[in-house]
RNA sequence: GAUUGCGUAGCUCAGUCGGUAGAGCAGCGGCCUUUUAAGCCGUAGGUCCUGGGUUCGAAUCCCAGCGCAAUCACCA
């Protein structure tokens, strides 16, 4: 349905039968700018811009009033008037137009807010006028002029000169509602991002809590690395990844599921405070918290551990949430700096989330007491309480899988969601790439930090040991199934930097969509992505059976 | 992957019991020098997601498919 428009038509304007008569006419007016009225549409460089909201600082009511004096003197005395207001040369898209005859009024809309513009037909050229007058919603013009006020209040820029940056040919959305279909939101984000204001704030958003992360670990000392996005093994994580092939090497490749591996290898060889924001590929299911592809923070700290990494995650958290004071105001969103214990309060939907410090700590093994009711190392119980939850496929299980299950099940939910929860000292047997504790080995240095019910990340005591890890791994692989084996391959070559000699070390990931999620009050993980992946739209002419699958893939039953 | 809901003009949405396809905005042509979703007069615009079926007749009922959303499953 959009290929029209995108279809890089030839300027022959061709009759375009599936073109909408909405393109159609604007196409005919950029003719007309462009012949009749000498603009070119596709616009020239243009310095001295000011924001729109700066050029808005601008406006000042003393110099606006003393014009309005002075125009009236001028008026009766046919002089002309003083005017010490500033002049200020702006660009923006027009999302508003009103013509009223021989005056226009539009408003453009930049990154930092909108305003209006005022165009009368005796203080600018007469093709200014023109363009102005048959400026389409979407176009994008500049305008200069002084700053001062209409005689309703509005501030506005009283242009002097008018002129086209860019025409649209796209037929806009509709100017009150904006566009609120969400699979359109997702699809042409170009429109949401302009139509609805909201969107753009929590990617400006989104881009400042990351700056602000980068700032808060160079601050401490940390050095940022990048690590391979294309990996022959991917490792590091328990997840399917993307498979892709490398032509010239004829080499197999992975997207990578997790840095980990390869910011452990930095540890070896030296580097001892490094952390990647890195983008990973997870090849699952999508939904409210899960992008295909999504961007997590990890961190190593050589001798350092999990509680090292406690200590990070709470003031870094912390921190954001109180920059979230201000930026959530500007924004519009809701936000309370003072709540309970100080901390500030960030609702996310129902939930009045308070970031204050310090936040919750419980040991997985209490809060599993909790939840289930019984000793999570009496397996015999657990078992039991596990049956009694439905839990069918128990007996195939492992003790300490079984108790993992029945720690989900009945455990996380007594997490209080509104305030962020460290659940600590998790079972040795479910974290692979983790230390066991040197006093109770069944338990290692693991931490997960839970915020709106949401598991936001975990960090590690780093298994330093390269037999154990050897173990480990060998172990899990043991336990592949048939599909799983396609893609899970021992890391040799990491285990072998083990051998080198890897400091102990404490880890780290966290995943940013999720934070940015809860910063700004976003429900959707997919609207704090710029542009998440959706699935393609068939092409309108295709047949549904078609039958001329990619060879691949296909196999549909 | 499963279940449920949704899909009508460029956008936002109505459409009754199965009986000629509707509105607002946007567009086009007029009028208007202070508008705030401007207003007034006129006008044009449809693959009712796609394909089948039932019926004298389908946007409406049935089946299949596609897309999106929510919930669940897997994961972070």
């Amino acid at each position: 349905m959009t290929d029209p428009k995108t279809d890089p038509a030839p300027e022959a304007t061709a009759p375009a039968q599936t073109e909408s008569e909405i393109v159609a006419s604007r196409r005919a007016k950029l003719k007309r700018f462009r012949e009749e009225l000498g603009f070119e549409p596709y616009g020239q460089r243009v310095d001295g811009l000011l924001a729109l909201a700066e050029a808005r600082g601008r406006f000042s009511e003393d110099a606006h009033l003393a014009f309005d004096a002075a125009s009236k003197e001028a008026k009766a005395s046919g002089g002309v008037p003083a005017d010490t207001r500033a002049v200020v040369r702006v660009a923006g898209r027009v999302v508003q137009h009103r013509d009223m005859g021989k005056l226009v009024f539009l408003f453009l809309r930049d990154a930092t807010g909108d305003l209006q513009v005022s165009i009368s037909k005796s203080a600018v050229a007469a093709n200014e006028f023109e363009l102005a007058k048959h400026a389409d919603y979407g176009d994008i013009l500049v305008a200069e002029g002084p700053i001062g006020r209409t005689n309703k209040g509005e501030v506005c820029v009283w242009a002097t000169s008018v002129s086209l940056g860019a025409k649209s040919l796209a037929a806009p959305p509709e100017k009150w509602h904006g566009l609120s279909d969400p699979e359109l939101r997702y699809r042409r984000r170009y429109v949401d991002m302009y139509a609805n204001p909201e969107t753009a704030k929590v990617f400006a958003m989104r881009s400042r809590i990351i700056s602000r992360i980068r700032r808060f670990m160079d601050g401490r000392g940390f050095l940022e690395v990048e690590t391979p996005v294309l990996q022959p093994i991917a490792g590091g994580a328990a997840a399917r990844p993307f498979t892709t092939h490398h032509n010239a090497l004829g080499m197999p490749l992975f997207m990578r599921i997790a840095p980990e591996l390869y910011l452990k290898r930095c540890l070896v060889g030296g580097l001892s405070k490094v952390y990647e924001i890195n983008r990973n590929f997870r090849n699952e299911g999508i939904d409210r918290s899960h992008n295909p592809e999504f961007t997590a923070m990890e961190v190593y700290e050589a001798f350092g551990d999990y509680g090292t990494m406690m200590e990070l995650t709470e003031s870094l958290i912390h921190e954001i949430a109180v920059s979230m004071i201000e930026e959530r105001r500007a924004a519009g969103l809701r936000v309370e700096a003072n709540g309970p214990e100080g901390g500030p309060v960030l609702p996310w939907g129902d939930l009045a989330i308070n970031y204050a410090k310090p936040f919750v700590r419980v040991r997985f093994e209490e809060l599993f007491r909790r939840g289930a009711g019984c000793e999570m190392r009496d397996f015999k119980a657990v078992r039991a309480k596990a049956r009694e939850i439905g839990l069918h496929h128990e007996a195939k299980l492992d003790d300490w899988l079984v108790v993992n299950e029945v720690f989900e099940e009945c455990a996380e939910p007594l997490i209080d969601p509104c305030r962020p929860t460290f659940v600590t000292d998790y079972p040795s047997a479910i974290s692979p790439l983790t230390r066991p504790n040197r006093d109770d080995p069944a338990l290692c240095g693991r931490w997960d930090i839970f915020i709106g019910g949401m598991e936001v990340g975990p960090a590690y005591t780093e298994l330093n040991d390269p037999d154990i890890q050897l173990a480990k791994f060998t172990e899990q692989l043991k336990g592949a199934d048939d599909e799983e084996s396609t893609f899970r391959t021992l890391d040799e070559d990491f285990v072998e930097a083990l051998r080198v000699g890897m400091p102990p070390a404490g880890g780290l990931g966290i995943g940013i969509d999720r934070l940015v999620m809860l910063m700004t009050d976003s429900s959707s993980i997919r609207d704090v992505i710029l542009f998440p992946l959706l699935k393609s739209m068939a092409p309108s002419g295709s047949e549904a059976d078609g039958g001329a699958e990619p060879s691949e893939g296909g196999k549909r039953a």
